[in-house]
DNA sequence: CCGTATCCAAGGGGATACTG
DNA sequence: CAGTATCCCCTTGGATACGG
């Protein structure tokens, strides 16, 4: 008997895959990474470029990366402070798969949105059922009292 | 005055990029993909074969795949239940993604931890530095009360 | 300008027990 | 087996104020 196995391996937290996903698996680092794609960019730029980020997110996202090599953190020490943040040749290995990942919900995104509304639908509706079903048993169970 | 201006566009927060990173940028979701890469699984197996997660956690993901398209999930009405999940085709889309990350992981991860290993050796010899400092401010401060 | 420090509300997520 | 429900702790992350 052959079992090639390969596909039933153990995925375990020490793996290579696992220990990739920890640095980059979070809604804002692969952003702060795609902004600071081919340019050098300040603080106050990456905190303008990316919508909806705060100064505690950005800030933990650029420590995380610069602590992973992943982007290089250049302070000038003047007046008013200006701090540069630039991809590592390290970090810019990582442009190919987030462009991967960019393209895929180019093409992807809106199927697997629309998906998600049918599931929504088809879950308020079997939410309304059961509404429904509850309503019928409390009705039955008023007339039984009743009858007795 | 030539502005190609395509690296500084503001990444708005309804931008594909974006929404596709909110259906996987997670710790959990990219694994699943990964241990359905191939076969149909139940839950138990995925439970086993993804070391550390908790059913709460699977299950989240789980839903979190089938609600955007990406897992079919198949209930067979048998005692003992059994449930099996699978990729849809949309979700066979994003294995090749995934792959990329996969395969950066292989080829880079260990330098990225090198580089954080010297990063965090860094930080507390500046922290040993720091401390050495406030010892040193505060026996001049005795010195000081000592004198007067 | 580029952060850090502090406070605080909200939710993430584990442990456990329970159900069909 | 495949979850759901509950409890509860602890982290996350926003708001605000402050420091170099």
């Amino acid at each position: 008997m052959v079992t090639t196995d390969g596909e039933n391996a153990i995925i375990r937290s020490d793996c290579h895959t696992r220990r990739g996903l920890e640095l980059i698996a979070d809604q804002w680092t692969m952003l702060v990474i795609v902004a600071l794609h081919r340019d050098t960019k300040r603080f106050s730029q990456l905190h303008a470029q990316i919508e909806g980020i705060s100064k505690k997110m950005l800030t933990q996202a650029l420590r995380g990366l610069e602590r992973n090599g992943l982007v290089k953190r250049v302070v000038y020490p003047v007046v008013p402070p200006k701090v540069e943040y630039s991809l590592t040749p390290l970090g810019l290995t990582l442009i190919e798969p987030i462009q991967a990942l960019r393209a895929w919900s180019e093409q992807h995104i809106e199927q697997a949105e629309q998906a998600r509304v049918v599931y929504d639908q088809q879950d308020r509706k079997s939410l309304q059922d059961d509404i429904i079903a509850l309503i019928q048993q409390r009705a039955n169970g008023s007339l039984e009292s009743q009858g007795r």
